[in-house]
DNA sequence: TTTGTTGTTCGCAAAATTACAAACAATCTT
DNA sequence: AAGATTGTTTGTAATTTTGCGAACAACAAA
């Protein structure tokens, strides 16, 4: 009968999940992986979305922490947020690896 | 100028991640590793929200194959899916590891 | 100062998400 | 058949997400 509380862990990762949660978010960055040079111009160039919308999707992956814009006039560079994508990329591990279902407690074990 | 689609494995990996995109949803799928024992009941005796609602939730991660669920008179009996279990955590993996800003070509490298 | 380049912000519309209560269905037990 | 138990489905409401064009802001160059 005691329900839970969410954890720290579970609402950031929940949020980085989110944030990764569509097609373009995935793409963009996949995208910043392959290149050195991520200004926006470059970006929405090979996305076939309109220039507002991609700047909105920027937003969220930034407002998630998983990216960071630095200005550099008249562009805007944009690049991995290095600390948080170890973040993430530790939950995610620690979350697959938990639950994984070679393990003895594991439902479905 | 060329505009890339988005690849099966991104398209893949953006479902995973939406369906992860939610405290509950993670809750949920912390809980399925810590049980042997996964009826809806005792998922739903842990949050803190109705059982219309955590059905939806269910519904969700089902349709993304996280999860899996079997009948079993008069319980239903959820687990995780083993096999996109696995695909989930390579992807994930391989997105954290290919972006990974330590390497050489990447942003921020 | 005017023009051009680069992105963001605004305003709007359509669709999807989240949540709940109430009704329903399926199955056992009496 | 009637009741009890377990979840799903339905209907509804509030909020969020996604997407676009147009307007705007910041800056460099002519």
């Amino acid at each position: 009968m005691n329900k839970i509380n969410y954890t720290a862990d579970q609402e950031q990762l929940a949020r980085f999940a989110k944030a990764m949660g569509h097609p373009t978010r995935i793409a963009i960055l996949h995208f910043l992986a392959q290149r050195n040079e991520c200004f926006f111009g470059d970006i929405h160039e090979v996305l076939p979305i309109a220039k507002a919308t991609v700047s909105q999707h920027l937003t969220e992956l930034k407002d998630a922490g998983l990216i960071q814009g630095t200005i550099e006039p008249p562009k805007v560079k944009y690049c991995i947020n290095p600390e948080n994508w170890k973040l993430a990329h530790a939950l995610f591990d620690k979350m697959f690896t938990d639950c994984c279902p070679s393990k003895k407690n594991s439902c479905c074990g």
